[in-house]
DNA sequence: CCGAAGATTGCCT
DNA sequence: GGCAATCTTCGGG
């Protein structure tokens, strides 16, 4: 009996391969496929969607300002799950690249489910009522959440043959000629370096968003002032 | 200590 | 297409 609930024919990324630039690994990891294993079942996707990010030298990446506690183990050794929250309700997770104290990553964007698709569209259920199967994890958070990853699960070396949370080699190789390529998404600083890369006319790939900035939760301070006493701008 | 923005998503008009 | 939800992280005062 195997220890994990694992199709024969899938093998694991070796950690060389997670040891080169992040650009360079990005479009590699499109028709790899990340496994999650948990009491409630396996959770398999297979990726269609990333985008690298360079270390401390990248104004869009989370270690541009140096290490901190929250992006440390980008600064870590390859191979390891750099989980972060975001907006309040979203995880995202990148894959650590290059040798450690290099810290760069890829963001994992979108992505296929090629296994365990109920349990998928359970952990989906809470937000869209009603998903379809293309889009259960389409898109960064998404992709998370259908795979069942949270803060736990960073620092997680998906190398290791006995880890939940694994990085698998392609089931069909990807071949250059169907691979995109273009701008981050979502991203203020450096929006014009083209390190987004898809595989060409998947369905499952997220929307282009060239970064919104936020409104300002409050309009204007409370003055003590009625409103309507002429101080009010138009 | 406090303010502000964030590698997003889903629902609303 | 606009905007609210929701909270962590970081940087400035």
């Amino acid at each position: 009996m195997r220890q994990l609930d694992q199709p024969e024919s899938s093998q694991l990324l070796h950690r060389e391969f997670f040891e080169r630039p992040s650009v360079a690994v990005a479009p590699d990891l499109l028709g790899c496929v990340i496994s999650h294993s948990t009491e409630a079942g396996l959770v398999a996707v297979m990726l269609v969607e990333v985008e690298a990010y360079a270390g401390e030298a990248d104004p869009a990446s989370h270690a541009f300002r140096g290490r901190t506690a929250r992006n440390a183990v980008m600064f870590g050794p390859p191979g390891h799950a750099y989980v972060y929250f975001t907006y309040g309700m979203h995880f995202c997770v990148n894959l650590v690249c290059q040798p450690a104290g290099r810290a760069s990553a890829v963001l994992l964007r979108a992505g296929r489910v090629t296994e365990g698709m109920p349990l998928a569209r359970a952990r989906r259920s809470g937000a869209a009522r009603h998903p379809r199967d293309v889009d259960l994890a389409r898109g960064p958070a998404r992709l998370c959440e259908a795979l069942g990853i949270d803060r736990s699960h960073d620092g997680a070396d998906v190398v290791d043959p006995s880890s939940r949370l694994r990085a698998l080699a392609p089931l069909a190789p990807v071949t250059a000629a169907g691979i995109s390529r273009g701008p981050r998404v979502g991203i203020s600083r450096a929006a014009d370096v083209p390190w987004r890369f898809w595989i060409t006319e998947e369905p499952a790939v997220s929307p282009y968003r060239p970064h919104t900035p936020r409104k300002r939760a409050v309009a204007e301070p409370v003055t003590g002032r009625a409103p309507g006493d002429g101080t009010m701008h138009p």
